[in-house]
DNA sequence: TCGATCACTTTACAGCATAAAGAGTCAGGG
DNA sequence: CCCTGACTCTTTATGCTGTAAAGTGATCGA
């Protein structure tokens, strides 16, 4: 991997990025695939089979080419992540409709932007620091604060409320994310480890009950199906809903100030 | 790595978990580890190296024994990180003054948590969706529910609270604790990456002031200072104060219901 | 036609988790 | 007292990974 990206290569994966397009005619073979071709043939590797699955080789076999050519079209693998990201986060809707006012037009943002992470979970892995400077991910921060620009809050809060946002779908996602990868990749249903687990737990943990009563009670209480696996995906889509609500209830307690 | 872990398995790493102690005295040399010495080792190495240096041979190193030898006190390296989480989650307050109210009770575990997660930034990267049920991470999720729980919101409300509030400090965290990874690996100072990023954005999307008129203002108005660096620790701390308070905003306004 | 340039391949390297097999060490049973 | 089985720990090997380095052959401008 890339441990240290100089400026000549800002330059360049910035350049990829936005798409700027080769100058004139050049000595030697037409080149047979383009940056864009890889980049997809990249999407479809990690939708299919997960970023675990995702190595230059097996993008290069997608395409009939050998690994090291891809290096032709993308500087690293880092690098092209960084363009499947920016890829995708361009396929989100860039406007919402305002009539309905700011709290419908940010749920549905919200209700967007998790289809979205939840169809490609690999986009959960990309930092989001020192963030990615494309045309996608620039146009989906827009959008955003476009819409939260009409609650009028002041920007410093304004910010805060982009990342509190963001974090938290971010996080809803993960979790939603890495529990079917689990069960893909193990082999084992939710319910099966469950049960598994909270067998060992009675037997390691008599005095479970007492001491994490809280838990317990939470877990009894808010659970609308007894015996079933914490991560039931309906359950978790209610919970998704009910703690946006509270998230913009909090926006909506800032503007009346 | 383990791609599927049967029933043994789960009451094997439960037991290591819960600290069930071996029964009677066995034949063969006596064991010159515990199964703690090596999760110890493993917490240095992730701490100084990043979970990126975390390999069996490098915790095998500082232990002055072969990576094959960690096989005899841990499953594998799955298991390994499972119990690095727990113990970690472990070290965390297990109880908080509620004199001056559940909100201040609230802040103070964010904080705990926070600075936790900065300590430890490897702990971010272990999986919520089946997650560790070992002593620590019960207790530290008991701790959280036992001070929400003084609010008297309804259960399903107070469970979509608690993971709104865990995923929101996990991204806070993770996102500052990137950006320190980052600096460190490339040698690159926050600063001067921007420098690079914004001046390659300059002559890449001229359009730039218009096309993304939202993130320019929020840019513009919410960093207290110009031309700064967009991870500017101290500027974080403030917006996760705020962040914080918006989301606690939210409960209260359910609390009134 | 020549030399430069580029696309692409082959080979190689260091590092990873861990399976498999072997070496040495210690206990209880005969 | 020795043997057998169990146990710790090492050595070796396998199949992955990203990518550096060098080589092959095609294609252009001069």
């Amino acid at each position: 991997m890339v441990l240290f990206a100089g400026q000549g290569d800002a330059l360049r994966i910035m350049r990829l990025l936005w798409g700027a397009a080769d100058e004139g005619v050049k000595p030697g073979p037409k080149p047979g695939l383009t940056s864009d071709d890889v980049v997809e043939a990249a999407i479809v590797v990690a939708d299919e089979e997960g970023m675990g699955a995702l190595s230059m080789r097996a993008v290069a076999a997608r395409l009939g080419r050998t690994a090291m050519s891809l290096y032709t079209y993308v500087p690293g693998k880092d690098e092209l992540v960084d363009l499947m990201y920016d890829r995708v986060m361009g396929w989100l809707p860039t406007s919402y409709e305002l009539d309905a006012g700011w709290r419908a037009a940010i749920e549905a943002w919200a209700a967007d932007t998790r289809r979205c992470y939840l169809r490609h979970p690999w986009v959960l892995q990309v930092s989001q620091a020192r963030p990615v400077l494309g045309p996608g991910g620039l146009t989906a921060m827009n959008t955003l604060v476009g819409i939260l620009r009409t609650t009028g809050l002041a920007a410093p809060e304004l910010r805060a409320v982009v990342t509190l946002l963001t974090d938290f779908v971010r996080g809803a996602a993960q979790t939603v994310a890495d529990a079917r990868q689990a069960a893909r990749s193990t082999g084992e249903s939710d319910a099966d480890w469950w049960a598994a687990r909270s067998a060992a737990l009675a037997e390691l943990a008599p005095d479970f009950a007492e001491r994490f009563a809280d838990v317990v009670w939470i877990e009894r209480s808010a659970a609308p199906v007894a015996e079933s696996a914490p991560y039931l995906e309906t359950q978790v889509d209610a919970m998704f809903a009910t703690a946006l609500g509270v998230l913009l209830d909090g926006v909506e307690a800032r503007i009346g100030e």
